[in-house]
RNA sequence: GGGAGGUUUCCGGAGCGGUCAAACGGGUCAGACUGUAAAUCUGAUGGCUUAUGCCUUCACAGGUUCGAAUCCUGUACCUCCCA
């Protein structure tokens, strides 16, 4: 199977600007392939995902990737997908975030190797400098107007409503977009260009909502006398229905470890839909095509299993976390669902614990019969009132290191520690919270 | 400006002088079931050293009564109707 035919397999390619040839044009020898980053945060979250993942592959197929973090693009902000004008970024801001995010790159690409280490570009590098009038003749000249309004992105948000989804073009919420953001196709068609210029750079990936800027960006380097460049966009990456996957209630899931613990978002894997699970398997993981259609087949038998979602949540984890990152989720979630605590230091109860509350007392409190159980409670924020505690242990919810406590009359006492300080409490299923002893 | 009504525990909403910490529904929290899902079922749901006890709560402030969320007076806010 060519490096083409498994991109297709996974579900990776939405669109590309030349379907009959690209197969053949990708064999031919290797390519430099470039796909962008926004710097909206210091931390790249899932939905950052497959550009990575695409690019991981690229380079794993021997091509050249280049990583570009819109500094400058950044600062405009993309319309594609938006429905309302963005919040623009200070410039510190920006520098901070791209840095930040290069520095997650490399778990996923190889910046060393020799013939195709992968490239880190900041497009603000290039345009920083540009005076408004060298761009309005360099790169504005080439744009017609008229084709720019064409573009799905200008057209669903100025509500007009002939396009050819007209479903999708919401003509009720047209805010309008500013000046601003209307040049932003500008900016990212000329990356290309430079790209192509500085690193020799013919291909652009990126999501099936950048497809407009990408094809302004082979316009442009057309016009400019530049060679003929490709596109190719993979689908955005939805759940089953119909939302964006990478979304929680308490918002994105982050690769950035102090954003997201590697717990969570081992068990954000975890818990995907069966639905989904497979396609994720599919356009993110590096398992061959064998692995996962055994999987799959284990899937269907035996949904229960969740083979799947174990799969994709060890994988994924153990990419963007790396191996100690892996164990630790897997041990946390051993523990979170009911292995009882025991024998662990101070240091491993921390971090699986990490965002967990918690609460310092005196030592002396465990001496002489102990720290009763429901004032325990309280003090560890898990229970707002004695009653509301003894209640919770009336019904059998709380449970000491995940040991169910029996009964009222249950003390905390030195015998409880789980490590040299800690004792775990929970309330419920879920509820965690330490008492530390000094 | 004239007229009618409302304000209750997290929310909606009963309550019409004692048996009201206050029905019922929702939510929430526990438990069971389960695939770390959904649905369902059970229990709990003001606080206090669990008590046939005490304390705080029915917009706010006073009053009548042995006794008030319930009656009266005033204050604040809200809704509706007629102009």
């Amino acid at each position: 199977m060519s490096f083409y035919e498994d991109l297709q397999w996974r579900g990776l390619v939405h669109q590309t600007t030349n379907d009959a040839g690209i197969a053949a044009w990708l064999d031919e020898k290797p390519r430099t392939v470039y796909a962008g980053f926004d710097p909206t945060a210091d931390s790249l979250h899932v939905g950052s995902l497959m550009g990575l993942v695409v690019l991981r592959r690229f380079q794993q197929a021997g091509h050249k990737p280049i990583a570009v973090v819109g500094g400058a693009t950044g600062m405009i902000g993309d319309p594609s997908g938006k429905s309302a004008e963005r919040n623009l970024l200070s410039k510190d801001e920006l520098q901070k975030n791209v840095e930040g995010i290069g520095q997650q790159m490399r778990k996923f690409l190889d910046f060393d190797a020799n013939d195709n280490g992968a490239v880190l570009a900041n497009n603000f590098d290039w345009t920083g400098s540009w005076t408004y009038l060298e761009f309005l003749r360099d790169v504005g000249k080439n744009f017609p107007v008229n084709v720019m309004l064409a573009k799905d992105s200008v057209k669903s948000r100025l509500g007009r409503s002939d396009g050819p989804d007209k479903s999708a073009t919401a003509s009720d919420d047209a805010s309008g977009m500013s000046y601003t953001e209307f040049s932003y196709m500008l900016l990212q068609a000329y990356d290309f260009v430079h790209l192509n210029d500085e690193h020799g750079c013919e291909l652009q990936a990126g999501g099936s909502d950048q497809w407009g800027n990408i094809t302004a960006g082979i316009d442009l380097a057309r016009r400019m006398g530049r060679p003929q460049l490709f596109g190719l966009t993979w689908p955005l990456l939805t759940k089953s229905d119909g939302t964006k996957m990478g979304k929680t209630e308490s918002g994105a899931v982050w690769l950035d470890p102090l954003r997201t613990s590697p717990y969570q978002f081992f068990q954000y894997w975890v818990n995907v839909d069966d639905a989904d699970a497979s396609k994720c398997l599919r356009m993110l993981t590096d398992l061959s095509r064998e692995q996962i259609e055994d999987i799959e087949t284990v899937q269907t038998a035996h949904p229960e299993k969740r083979m799947a979602q174990k799969q994709l949540a060890e994988q994924l984890t153990l990419l963007v976390h790396g191996q100690d990152g892996l164990e630790v989720a897997e041990q946390a979630t051993s523990i979170f669902f009911g292995a009882e605590i025991a024998d662990l230091n101070d240091e491993q109860l921390g971090q699986i614990f990490s965002e967990v509350p918690s609460k310092e007392l005196s030592t002396d409190k465990l001496g002489g019969d102990g720290l009763a159980i429901v004032d325990a409670l309280v003090e560890a924020g898990l229970a707002k009132s004695k009653s509301e505690a003894r209640r919770t242990v009336q019904q059998g919810g709380a449970y000491i290191n995940n040991r169910r406590v029996a009964g009222l009359e249950q003390t905390v006492t030195n015998a409880d520690l789980a490590s040299e300080t800690t004792v775990v409490l929970r309330s419920g299923k879920k509820k965690y919270a330490l008492l530390r002893f000094r």
